[in-house]
DNA sequence: AATGAATGAGTGTTCATTCAT
DNA sequence: GATGAATGAACACTCATTCAT
């Protein structure tokens, strides 16, 4: 079976997706045009039509995927024991930010759900599964720094406030015209400290107000 | 003496100048066409150009006078000693979230510099000039907690850091369906623990460290 | 009589008249607005409109008077007896090409007839006569020179060529960049060379031929 | 095998030249839409650019291959030894007009160099190019007929003045309603006795002045 | 007489999309 | 399965012109 036909069909396909993806990062959804992603592709435009109905949809395909490695990321340091959990903390926001800058206007993406039309709930609601369990997975490695009950309403506050950190981080440089590379190197170290303060700051009230009476 | 048409021309302007506040709001500014302005404004697409040169020049009416008066609060809570600085510190981020999310998906023409053209520089230099003042102004209410000099360079990190969360609390909810009431009614326990969390951090990790010895 | 007002009126439809001759002949008459004028006027664009229907009727109402100019000094020069014949031909044709080169682009309208709707019979019959007139008087001058009868058919013949050469000599500097004084002291000896010879020639075929037998 | 479809674009491409060019010389460049060509080649006004990148182009494609024929014209003419030099200046100068005529009001294009934007600098080049090139081999054919040194300067000033009467000519009738032919038979005695009287009295000024001195 | 406000038609150009082949 | 040809809607912006005052 897969017929050879089949199988240049899915190669075609997939150097679609690939163009697509490469140019939304590069210059953003809107500035990108169905002829340059099927030049980039070694395609004419109107075979991308065979295989995606739209724009929007070669938008969506592609946003799925790199959500869902992320995802995998996260769950693989979750998993590891060698370190203290403060490490593992630093390691799943790091990570966080290392992708969303490499993949820079995907940001637009997973973020801004505005970008994308509100009537079609479907896409929405899977974006956002996803974007609720890594929420999740990040609420996770901060209980198992913090070791407060799964219940105590601090976690979830605490873990908005890493959210948004984490959310403002990448939002600030994603339009920046530095390298993902670049910008890195120049402010990892600023991130741990955002990232240590926060858990010092976390630990330190906790302390001070005993047990979740609640 | 107003005079009759002289009161219908500033009406005009002012129906203009509301729609392309709310197009851009909703749809971002790249998004919103002029005539689209015209049409919610009542008047035809070549009115908006007598009272506007360009589509830029909406733009920049439009967000100049709401961060200038966000930067005057900011002054004002600079400036009282009733308070120790760590309240003052507070008072300030509050401010910026209530007045961000007040002032909803203004926020892309704030923050999102990428969607201003890069190629000219005039606006976006007079933007990124309140933009830089408001930091610098983030920044002194932070000097006034922590006390350690202005040329320490982890005063700077750190305000970077307070500003990551600010961008990220107003990023995430800008697009929420939520009131700005609802929200901050609900989540302002949530940015005072923010806020707060950090400035223990940030405390601790100087006591530890000691003088910047740079 | 000739109330005030009257001489107001007189003076703003003047005033428009002499900004939009100025303006056409800086920047031919497609590339000049209406606004253009009234502010070079000094009035509303409308004021316009009250003095002239369209902005072709400037146009027209600009376009007879120079001609008219041309033709007195054509007159004026003819009527001189001080100088031999030749010397009046070449002041004649010298006086053409200064006048084209000064008025510039109003050569456009004086002999780009097509520029002119075809439709409206009248202006163009007006400018026809003077035209002609125009070239009347060349002939005049010609025939002063070559003392041939006014009917032998080789007058309207050679004045045919002068008119070329005319025509083609201001044709060609009409769009250059160079100021008319400037091409006037750089060309004017090959402008009197280009004449001086068209006699030299016209002469010598004349008397080669004899007297026109016809 | 010249396939169907071929065939129809090839159609469609020429439709659009010939649109094209019998609108720029009825109407000139400017004052031509690209949606008034399209209807006349009767297809959408974005068909057009499929085949030409810009409204400048369809300009370019019209003018270059006319003027280039033209040239080959002149070349053949010139390196013809069985006719006195005489004989084939006049030939080129009726060559000249001929084509001129028969190509009509292409003639803007080829001459009102100040239609073309004179920011853009690449069109006007490759049209002043063969515009140079042309009046080259009029000044080569005027020194075999004159016998004066290439370097004497009275040549420059003599081919100018016929480069005038030509343009002067063409300039003259290209706006008139009589077709080429009828012009021709008309008027061609009147244009060799144009060369003919200028070539007399060139030579009548070199003899008397005798050889450059300078 | 004169004006500021306002408009509709139009400019070149781009783009996602469709259709016949 | 894939393509070149073709299109309609849209873009920001300009202009001559009209109208109420």
């Amino acid at each position: 079976m897969a017929g050879r036909q089949e199988q240049r069909s899915e190669e075609t396909k997939r150097s679609i997706l690939a163009a697509a993806g490469a140019l939304f990062a590069e210059k953003g959804f809107a500035a990108v045009t169905m002829r340059e992603i099927a030049k980039r592709a070694g395609c004419s435009h109107t075979a991308i039509y065979i295989y995606f109905t739209d724009k929007e949809a070669l938008l969506h395909q592609l946003s799925m995927p790199p959500l869902l490695q992320l995802q995998g990321e996260f769950r693989h340091i979750l998993q590891s024991t060698d370190n203290p959990p403060e490490h593992n903390l630093q390691e799943i926001c790091l990570a966080f930010i290392r992708f969303c800058l490499a993949n820079r206007n995907m940001h637009d993406i997973f973020f801004n759900v505005g970008a994308v039309r509100v009537d079609e709930a479907q896409p929405k609601l899977e974006l956002n599964k996803v974007r609720n369990e890594l929420f999740g997975m990040l609420t996770e490695a901060l209980q198992a720094c913090l070791r407060i009950d799964r219940s105590d309403e601090r976690l979830l506050a605490y873990s908005r406030i890493a959210y948004y950190t984490l959310y403002g981080i990448v939002g600030t440089y994603t339009h920046s015209a530095e390298s993902a590379e670049a910008l890195l190197a120049r402010l990892t170290p600023t991130f741990r400290d955002a990232f240590e303060a926060l858990l010092i700051g976390f630990a330190h009230k906790i302390k001070e107000e005993g047990v979740d009476e609640k």
